[in-house]
DNA sequence: TCCGATTAAATCGCACGCGATATATATAAG
DNA sequence: CTTATATATATCGCGTGCGATTTAATCGGA
């Protein structure tokens, strides 16, 4: 029953960790880390409804729809209802948006660097913490 | 530059799904994730100031203030200004808070069940991010 | 067709979490 | 002793995150 010894806290912290290290990144992007996160997302397939995100980043819509309307508000992105379900909000990238993904390109490396890991070792221990997350979320 | 490749992203989508995993558990004992992780600190040793609080947590004056005040007024903790260096506020547990400890045994073996895990990858894994925590805090 | 059930977002209230700043106390330098 | 500096908390504003609820649209069955 000692703070050092749970698994929970080491994530909780590292996870603050890593939002220091991204936030002076980010901040040549006017981005925040999750804000950032939805990008990546769209960056990787565009027009996707809020409920595509937010199974894609585990968030419910209660958080996504203020996020998505900020990144509007900036210019990143077009909310459109879906002509053919009404129910459905689309998510667009804007020209602004699609182009901001070359502004990024150099933050992914940025990042490897700060954790100090080789690249194979990142990716192991990322499946490891993915599948802990899954048995979590069973 | 996919989400799915992200080291970061695994950690924070890990990070909600511990929240997660913990909310049923602490409802009984009416704390938070954090709330809990500050308990923790203060069953460990009692009668800290914030400043030790923060080194321990990684978390600021501006996040814990609030907390604490918070769980002052839930009778858990006692919030009393240092006489000897008055800038200094001491946390210390109340009875209740003390008692408190008691409830909360339970948790942690609920919480590494979650894990579906091994005790000894529990603690091999948990070693592994808190060295990438202090690699990114450098 | 019509009405109840389901689904997708949005809204609301609350609790973090932090950067920037303010306030109060303690320390240091002369 | 006095003033400048440093330190410890607290305050403020903003952006997440979520549970609970609401609103609007769609679906399903009689």
């Amino acid at each position: 029953m000692q703070l050092d010894n749970f698994l929970c806290f080491a994530i909780y912290s590292a996870n603050h960790a890593f939002t220091r290290v991204y936030k002076p990144l980010l901040d040549e992007l006017d981005l925040t880390y999750p804000q950032y996160l939805v990008m990546v997302v769209l960056w990787e397939k565009d027009d996707q409804t809020v409920g595509s995100l937010g199974e894609k980043l585990f968030l419910e819509s209660s958080t996504l729809t203020p996020m998505l309307k900020r990144l509007e508000a900036m210019g990143y992105v077009a909310r459109v209802r879906d002509k053919v379900d009404e129910r459905q909000v689309r998510v667009r990238l804007t020209e602004t948006g699609r182009a901001l993904k070359e502004k990024a390109r150099g933050v992914p490396l940025g990042i490897a660097d700060a954790t100090g890991m080789e690249p194979a070792e990142i990716v192991r221990l990322k499946q490891e913490i993915a599948a802990l997350r899954a048995s979590l979320l069973r």
